[in-house]
DNA sequence: CTTTGTGAAATTATTCACAGCA
DNA sequence: TGCTGTGAATAATTTCACAAAG
């Protein structure tokens, strides 16, 4: 009904990169920032800054810019940051663990309710405050607990299976660090660390001094 | 004195996805593979895949497509996987630990010689045959050895110091965990996993469907 | 009949230039 | 003067269309 506003895909992948910035400047006591400010702290051009938060309307100021606190709202309003997100992990390997270990997901409402292995070894530990329980109690506990998200740290080979599984049970987004394309009717935001180095590799070998990032 | 070849960022992003399903067509007996085999098995557009191939001259065949083998190889080549990279680890928490013990850094010539970290707690300890020092031996390490790549796994508050050091002792690339941009004289290429949620948070909350990848 | 390689066209994203507001 | 918002211009990337090769 309402027109979807269409944002571009480079526009969204620099949205978490504005937030971050500006609460950093809000806890250092900004009340105001400019485009400006943000491009030169994170090496975008000032103009590229406006055009993408215009897509969400006039929010700036001009002669002065935009404020910290508004903008920080709005940022994460846009992002789906304003809410919690129940989530859950499949996979309790090092990786896994890590994940339950990393503090930064707490803080942006991502809550990690349980783990999930099909390792005895693992079944029964607690990380984090985090249980892990076994593959069979899986859809129950999604469903009941109406899980939004899963980060799947499983082996290539089962992370197919994994994600479609818990897109049945209700998942609305993967976050996967399996090296593998996932097909499935759901988001999906890939995570590949091998592909992270090789692209360094590539860097290095070119002799090449810069920054990259990957997606897909 | 030869030219150097321009090649386009996201080519260079697609490159391992190729390799990857390169070889897993080559283990499961595959001569020869096309670039429409290829495409389906990514999800990426026949002809994207002959543009970004045709950088590095004519390698395929008409009617046939590419010898699977040499395709391989090329890609190892220009991807600069065709040598041994000697790599540490700085920050040997978490993080740090589970890159450890990933083993497709291994498989692609990523040799971690040694890991490095402030904490008393760790200095010492062996995790999955690398050995932890204390931050004051990383120079004479890292110039002895010769080490070319790093792997910064350690508080965003402390990653552009650690880097710039790194850089200063003669290493070329960093793969860097922390949740900064670093301005440093060297290759980087950064994994956000907090940027990855909030991609993903976004995503569904959008309500929308489908494969995206972090980069920067 | 299949598949590559590649100019030309279309699309997408970034940068420029500047009008307008404080 | 300092800054936003935005059309117009430019640049980068992808897709199309098709000639040539096996």
């Amino acid at each position: 009904m309402t027109d979807r506003i269409e944002i571009p895909r480079p526009t969204v992948k620099r949205l978490s990169l504005y937030l971050r910035e500006v609460e950093r400047r809000l806890s250092a006591g900004s009340v105001t920032i400019s485009s400006r400010q943000l491009g030169d702290a994170l090496n975008i051009a000032d103009t590229q800054i406006r055009k993408d938060l215009g897509h969400f309307g006039q929010i700036g100021r001009s002669g002065v810019g935009y404020q910290a606190q508004d903008l920080a709202a709005t940022l994460r309003q846009i992002l789906g940051l304003d809410r919690s997100w129940p989530t859950v992990l499949v996979g309790a390997g090092n990786i896994g663990q890590a994940l339950l270990a990393y503090p930064p997901f707490a803080l942006r409402g991502f809550k990690i309710l349980a783990a999930f292995d099909r390792s005895p070894e693992v079944i029964g530990q607690e990380f984090e405050g985090v249980l892990v329980h076994s593959m069979e109690v899986m859809e129950t506990f999604v469903r009941e607990q109406q899980i939004h998200l899963g980060l799947v740290a499983v082996p290539s080979e089962a992370a197919q299976e994994v994600a479609g599984q818990l897109v049945r049970y209700g998942v609305r987004g993967i976050l996967n660090f399996a090296p593998t394309r996932l097909d499935i009717d759901a988001g999906v935001v890939s995570v590949d660390l091998s592909r992270s180095l090789e692209m360094l590799a590539f860097q290095v070998s070119q002799g090449l001094v810069g920054e990259i990032s990957i997606d897909e």
